[in-house]
Order: structure tokens, then sequence, then C-alpha cells
DNA sequence: GTATGTGCAAATCATTTGCATTCTC
DNA sequence: GAGAATGCAAATGATTTGCACATAC
């Protein structure tokens, strides 16, 4: 938990930006559990623990976090994203029931394989990806 | 061009839907480019072309088209998906400079077998997928 | 001291919905 | 003829913005 905070501290400092508490604590909260969240869901654990951190300052620090790498979209439903934290280089693949929501994490390592070839290709300097992959679980194939 | 409407058709009529010529005119609008579209763009350009469509028809037809497997979500920007149709299997990826926006296509198919291992190891019917690989791109570099 | 960040309330913008009317099957 | 679909206008809900005040560097 301290690591992503000294990440971002450094972050801000490289961009010439403040660290403020209230930047802080919202990242401490969203590294307190290891699920995903969206802004609404973030707004409502700071408040339930007597935080007072408006959702503008949520909205505004999550490009922030993006930007440093701390974050990224998981996917977005009900009308908006829900976050994840990354955890070092290992980003999550996901693989959503499109019936009842379940979303099942998995990795694979080929994908590095394809950004080297793609860099190459294309010629981007590439920061990530993002693998979706959807359809029906068991349960809810047999409805 | 046919093909979709086709498609579709066939779809409406497995669902117990009906189908009008407000639904068949944003069909062909959308199949009548292989360009991305997003839902104003396109009320725009049926609008250039005198139809009478509402956006409403539009966002409605949508869900239908995702269901029917004609197009897919691209990708989300300025605030609102993006979709492109889909032509028979062939799902495309996405490498995408966050600088200046530049898309590129591309196609992998291990992704098909990595459909079959999921769908094996975690039960599921798997019904598509979607990678997005984001970097900058050679030009947004050097700035 | 200055420019950045915060919280509030108001504005914005994509999307959805209620409803009367029209149209498909 | 019954149930769906359409268009309109209004509602919704996430996100953004203007602004006065506070605060980090």
């Amino acid at each position: 938990m301290k690591d992503e905070i000294e990440i971002f501290r450094g972050f801000i400092r490289k961009k010439g930006l403040r660290n403020t508490p209230e930047r802080e604590t919202i990242i401490k909260e969203i590294f307190a559990t290891s699920e995903h969240f969206d802004v609404d869901e973030l707004y409502l654990r700071l408040k339930r623990k007597r935080k007072k951190i408006s959702k503008p300052s949520i909205y505004r620090l999550i490009p922030l976090l993006l930007e440093a790498g701390l974050i990224q979209e998981a996917y977005f439903e009900d009308g908006h994203f829900h976050y994840e934290h990354i955890y070092g280089d290992e980003l999550h693949c996901h693989l959503r029931c499109l019936e009842c929501g379940k979303t099942i994490e998995f990795k694979e390592k080929s994908l590095k394989r394809l950004e080297g070839s793609l860099a190459e290709e294309y010629d981007f300097l590439i920061k990530g990806h993002k693998l979706e992959v959807f359809g029906y679980c068991s349960k809810c194939v047999k409805k």
C-alpha cells in the first residue's frame, strides 16, 4: 500500500503538480481492497469512513491515476466505468457474463508478445492493453 | 449489404419482434461505409440524407444489433461509445494512440484458441471478445 | 506568493423514458 | 386488432465546470 502512494508522489512531482491529503486518502481507499470500484461506490466508501471527499475530486484524480499506471478501466457497465488497480505489470483480462455480469479475471501472457510485435509493426510505444471476453456463464446458459 | 439486412430480418423474426423501414434505413446507413460510427454522427449522416430518423430509434436499435452480432462496441471516447460493424466472424482488435486517437485495426487469430480454452476452463458459452492495445504512435512520441 | 486543488452548486451531454400516434404482422 | 415501434419532449444520471476559498510548494 505504501508503494502506490510513493509511485503517485513521484508521478505528481515529475508532472510539476501538487499532492494533497485528499488525493492520498482516495488512493489509500482504492488500494484498501482488491475489488473493482466505480466512482460512486468509492465515494460512498469514503463517506462511510467520514472522509470529506467530494465526487469532483475523485473524478479529477482518475485521469492522473490512469496516466500514472496505477489503475485501469476494467469495463463499462450500468452507464459508467468500473476501474481496477494494477499490481505492477499484471494487467488482468476479463471474462464476463452478458446476462448476470459475473466477471472472472485471468492472465494471458501471450499478449506481451503481441504488444512487442505490434510495437514493431506499427511503430508504437505500447502502454498497455485491455482484453474482454464475453459470453454466458453456465448458470445463465441453463435458463 | 443485402446480407446484413437479411441477418437482421431473421434475428427479428426469431425474437418475435417487428421490422420497420426505420430500422432498415439505419442498418443500411451503418453498413454504407466501413467506418466506425457513434450515435450522434450516424444521426447526422441520416439527417444529411433527409431520412427522418430520431435518435431514440437509433439508441433502441443498437442493443438489437449487438445481440444479433452485427456490430460491436469498438471503444469509448469523448463520453460515448464508438461502434463498428462486424463482417462475419472477423472481430477486429484495435491499437490506439492515447494522444491523437489514431486507431489501427488488426486481427489476432490466437484469440480464438484462447476463447476455446476459457470456455472449457470456466464453463462459459463465449460470444466474442474485445482487445484494445493502447500507447503512443510515432508522431506523438516525437512531440 | 502563486498557482493548483477543493467543495459546492449549476451546467452539460449522452442516454432513457412516458406517452400519444402510427405501423407491422 | 393487438402489440410493437416511432418521434417528441421531458427526465435521468454520470461527469464536468465556474467560482470562491483553502493550501501545497
